[in-house]
DNA sequence: AATGAAAAACTACACTA
DNA sequence: TAGTGTAGTTTTTCATT
C-alpha cells in the first residue's frame, strides 16, 4: 500500500503529535488566543480557508495538546476584592526530596495562581491571589514560616497588575 | 421622560455594573473558568437552571466585565521551544514620570507575558517568554541595560513551570 | 471544499416572586 | 422590577460526500 512521504498511513488518525504548525495553524492560534469564541466561519474568512478546514485544524490542535484548554478569564476584583502577592521562596536545599513536596503543596493551594521553580539558590517564585492580608498572613504561616523545607521567603505586595496574561508570541514562520 | 431611580435610561444597555453575584453566577464562573466551551445546556443541568437563564447570566457577566475574555491556552513548547524568565527590575525612582513609560514599554513588548508593579524600592516583576537566550540578551539590553529609567535588574531562568494559570478562587458566598 | 444534519446559542413572550 | 422557563428562530459546529 502506498504511504505518504512522511511515513504515516494514509488514513492515520494522528491523535498524538502534530508534526509542524503551518502558517494557517499559527494564524488560527493567534485568533483563538485572543478570543476563543470566534466562530469558525469568521476565522475561515480571516485566514482564507474553508470553515471545514479551520474546524479540522482546531480539533487536531486540541487533540495533540497544542491547545491546552479554553478558559474564561474572570476579573478578580469583580468577584471579590483581592490582593495579588508575589513571593520569593528559598529552600533549605535543592534536593528532589525537598523540591517535590513543595511543588505538590503549591499545586494543592488554590490561592497560588502560579508557581515557577528557578535557577540559583533553590528558589520558587509564586503569584498568589488572596482576599486580604489576614488571609495571606495565615497562608504564609502554614506554607512558609512553619514549613521546615523553607529557609527564607520574601513577600511583595502588587500595587498594579500592569499586564496579566498567558498569551504567547506565535512567530510568522 | 421617566427615568429609573438609578438614573439610567429605561432602555439603557446596562453595560456596566451587575449588583452582586449570587450562588448561580459563581457556580457558572467556576465552570467557565475551567472550560469555557461547556455548553449552556450542561451548565444549566449542573447549576439547576434553564439554559436560557444561564445564557442571560453569562452575557450579563461578559457585558459588565466580570468575564474579561474567553481565550485558548496554547502550549508554548508545542509552538516553539521557549524559555521562561522572571525579571526583577528596580527603577531609579518611583515618580510617575518614570513608572508610566516603563509600564507602556512592557505593555508594548509581546515577550513580556506578565508585568506587576510591586511595593518597596520602585520595582517591577516580569514574566517573560522567549525562544532562546540570545533573544533574551537582546531584549534585556534594550529594555533594561540601555534604559536610563532602570537602576538594576535581576534575571532568573525558570527550570519548571510548576503551575501556570489565572484561575481565581471563587468563594461560596 | 461543499453540503446537510445535529447541536448549540440566542430571542420573544408570558409568568412569578 | 428583576429574573425565570418555554418554545421558537438563527447561528455554529460537525460528519459525510
Amino acid at each position: 500500500m502506498r504511504q505518504r512521504p512522511d511515513g504515516r498511513p494514509q488514513n492515520g488518525r494522528s491523535t498524538r503529535t502534530k508534526r509542524h504548525l503551518d502558517q494557517f495553524d499559527r494564524a488560527i492560534l493567534r485568533i483563538l488566543q485572543n478570543d476563543s469564541r470566534t466562530s469558525q466561519r469568521m476565522i475561515a474568512e480571516s485566514v482564507h480557508l474553508s470553515p471545514a478546514a479551520v474546524q479540522r485544524r482546531i480539533s487536531a490542535m486540541e487533540n495533540s495538546g497544542i491547545i491546552e484548554a479554553n478558559v474564561a478569564i474572570v476579573a478578580p476584583d469583580a468577584v471579590q476584592s483581592s490582593i495579588t502577592i508575589i513571593v520569593e521562596v528559598h529552600l533549605q536545599n535543592d534536593r528532589a526530596a525537598t523540591i517535590e513536596p513543595m511543588k505538590a503543596l503549591f499545586n494543592a493551594t488554590p490561592e497560588v495562581q502560579q508557581c515557577y521553580y528557578v535557577t540559583g539558590n533553590g528558589g520558587f517564585f509564586l503569584v498568589m491571589l488572596v482576599p486580604d492580608m489576614k488571609r495571606y498572613e495565615h497562608l504564609s504561616r502554614t506554607l512558609f514560616s512553619e514549613n521546615s523545607f523553607v529557609d527564607t521567603f520574601r513577600t511583595l505586595v502588587v500595587l498594579d497588575r500592569v499586564k496579566t496574561g498567558l498569551g504567547i508570541v506565535i512567530p510568522d514562520f
